[in-house]
DNA sequence: TATGCATGTTCGAATTATCTGAAGTTGTTG
DNA sequence: CAACAACTTCAGATAATTCGAACATGCATA
C-alpha cells in the first residue's frame, strides 16, 4: 500500500530540470548528489518506468520523464497552495459565506463587494440566495444563510442578531399606463384596487404557510417569485401593486409604469444588514464592515 | 526547506473520515494507532494549524481539517492520476499527435477518429492541423506534423515516408449561377476563363515562395486560406475554378453552384496517409490503423 | 455503580527510509 | 594529457516512521 509519487520526488524532478543537472539540483536543495540519486531511482523502482535516459553523459528526459515533470510541477503548485489556504481558513476565513439578500434589492447591489473580496485571494465560496418578506430573516435563524442584506425590523425573530441600518426602501402604487387604474380618479380607493388582480411576491420564509402575504380579502391575485417578476408583470398590466420606487425608477421616467395616488399609503421600511450575534468569522466581518459603507447598496436606499 | 503537505499525510486523513476514527484507519492501512496519531500530529505541526479538535471523546474535524481533507483528496486522486498516465506514455504513447489534413478534405472527417482515441482513455494530446498543398508534406518532413491525412503524390519530398493509399478527389469547375461565365458556351477555353479572377488557395507549404499555386498567366487571382474559403468565394461569384466534387455535393444540387464543362480537364488525386517510416508511438500507429478504414474519410473519396 | 470495551496518546525501542562521504567511472574541454 | 564535471555505488550515519506496551478517558451495558 505505497505511493510512488511523493511531493518530494517532484521537487527533486523540478530543481533537476531547472538547474540543469543533479548536481545543481542537490545544490539548490541543500543535498549532495547521491542523495539526488537515490530519490530519481526510488521513484523510477516505484513506478517501474525510466524517468532519465543515461546512455549520455548527462542524464536526459525520456518522454515519460518529460511527462511527469511537466504535469508534477502542477500538481507542486497545488499542494503548496493547499498548504496555504489551509491555513488561512485555520486563521478564521470561512470555506464558504452565504449572503441572503431582501428581493427588494437588486443582486447587482452586491457585486461590487464580492469582486473585491475575491481579489483577496482567500479560499471563500460566496453564495448568495434571494429571499422575499419574512424569507430573509426565517433564512438566518435557521443558518440557510451567513448575513442578510435587507432585513426589515417587522419580522425579526427571537435571538440574539446584530443588525445595522442601512437606510429606507420607498415604495409607489404602479400600474402600466394602459391599464384601466391608470385612467381612475386619484387618490385609489380601495373598491377601485379591489377590482383588478393583485401582483404578490410569494414569501420565501418556510415557517409560513405558502400564500400568506398578508392579504386576507377576495382581491384575485398573480403570484410570483420576486421582486423583478412583480415589475414584470405589472409592466405587462397584468397586475397592480405597490414596487420599491427606487427599482422602477426607469420604468417610470420612460412611461413604462405610471406612479399614481392611493388613499392607504404603504410606509417606507428601514432596510438593515443583519448576522448572528456570536458569528464573528473573517469573511462575515469583511462583508459586514464593506456593505455597511456600500454606496452601491445605499443608492438604492434613501438615508 | 520542507514541503508541509505530503501525499502519505493526506492519505491518512481520508482513511480516518472514511473509516471514522483513527483506529479504524490504522486497520485498513495496516499500521497501529500511534502511528496514526504521528502522522496527523506531524502534519498539524507543520502546518502550525490544528486538523482535530480533541476536546471530545473521538477527534473531530475542525473546519480547517475539514478543507483540508476534502481539497487534498483532489490532489490525492491527481497524484494516482499522475502515476497511472505517466506509465502509459513510458509505454510508448505519446504525449501529443499532431494530425495535418490536406484541405482538400473536410475536418469533420477526422471527428469520429478522435472521438474513439479519447475514449480509449490514454494521456494523448490531439492536435489538428490544415495544410494546403504542397503544405501537407512539408509539414511533415520539417515535424510540424506527425502524421498526413490527404497527402498527394505530386509533392513528397525525399525522405523514408510510408504511405497507404486512401482514395481518389475528383474536382469540377464551379461558377456561381450568376456568374457570366455560367451563361458561356461549353466546353469552357482558356480565354473565357482568363477574364475573370480565379479563387486560389495559399500553398501553407514554408518552403515555397508565398503565392505559388502553379498560376504563371496573368489571370487576376482572389487567395484565400483553404477550400471552405474558396467555395464561399466562387459562391459569392468573386471568383471561379477547380472545387473538389464532393465537398460542393449539396451546393450542386441546391444550385448554389454550377459545375460547368472545361476544355483542359483536371485530373483526380490520388490522397493517402504518410508518416515518417520510423515513427511507431502508440497513438500514431492507432490512428494510422483507425483512419486507413474510416468509412467517414473514404465517404469524401471515390475508391 | 461497576465493568468491559473503544478511542486516542505517550514514550522508549525497533525498524525503515533517506542522506552522507568517499571512492570510482565516464565524458568533455582546454 | 590533465583537470573538471556529472553521476553512480556502497557502507555507514542520520533521520523519520512504526511498533508495542502502558496509560487516560469516554461510552455502553449489565
Amino acid at each position: 500500500m505505497h505511493t510512488a509519487i511523493t511531493i518530494d520526488a517532484l521537487k527533486v524532478l523540478d530543481a533537476i530540470d531547472r538547474k540543469g543537472s543533479f548536481a545543481g539540483a542537490a545544490g539548490e536543495l541543500f543535498r549532495v548528489p547521491s542523495a539526488i540519486s537515490y530519490t530519481v531511482q526510488k521513484l523510477e523502482e516505484d513506478l517501474n518506468i525510466a524517468i532519465y535516459d543515461r546512455s549520455g553523459h548527462r542524464a536526459t528526459l525520456t518522454p515519460a520523464g518529460r511527462y511527469l515533470l511537466e504535469e508534477g510541477r502542477t500538481l507542486l503548485e497545488a499542494a503548496e497552495n493547499l498548504a496555504h489556504t489551509t491555513k488561512q481558513v485555520a486563521q478564521g476565513w470561512e470555506t464558504r459565506l452565504r449572503i441572503g439578500f431582501n428581493t427588494l434589492l437588486p443582486a447587482e447591489c452586491l457585486f461590487p463587494a464580492i469582486r473585491a473580496f475575491y481579489d483577496l485571494g482567500v479560499p471563500v465560496e460566496v453564495q448568495i440566495i434571494e429571499e422575499v418578506f419574512a424569507g430573509s430573516w426565517d433564512a438566518l435563524q435557521s443558518r440557510r444563510v451567513d448575513l442578510i442584506v435587507g432585513a426589515d425590523q417587522l419580522s425579526k425573530p427571537a435571538g440574539t442578531f446584530t443588525t445595522k441600518a442601512l437606510g429606507k426602501m420607498n415604495f409607489v402604487y404602479a400600474v402600466a399606463p394602459d391599464h384601466p387604474l391608470a385612467a381612475a380618479t386619484q387618490p385609489l380607493a380601495e373598491e377601485d384596487i379591489a377590482r383588478y388582480p393583485a401582483a404578490v411576491a410569494a414569501d420565501t420564509s418556510r415557517s409560513l404557510p405558502p400564500g400568506h402575504a398578508g392579504i386576507f380579502r377576495r382581491q384575485p391575485t398573480i403570484t410570483v417569485a420576486n421582486i423583478d417578476q412583480k415589475i414584470a408583470v405589472q409592466q405587462a398590466g397584468l397586475g397592480v401593486g405597490w414596487l420599491p420606487e427606487s427599482r422602477i425608477r426607469s420604468q417610470l421616467r420612460e412611461g413604462q409604469l405610471i406612479a399614481l395616488d392611493v388613499h392607504d399609503v404603504r410606509q417606507p421600511i428601514m432596510l438593515h444588514l443583519a448576522r448572528h450575534a456570536e458569528d464573528q468569522g473573517k469573511a462575515l466581518m469583511w462583508f459586514w464592515k464593506t456593505l455597511s459603507q456600500s454606496e452601491e447598496l445605499t443608492s438604492w436606499l434613501e438615508t
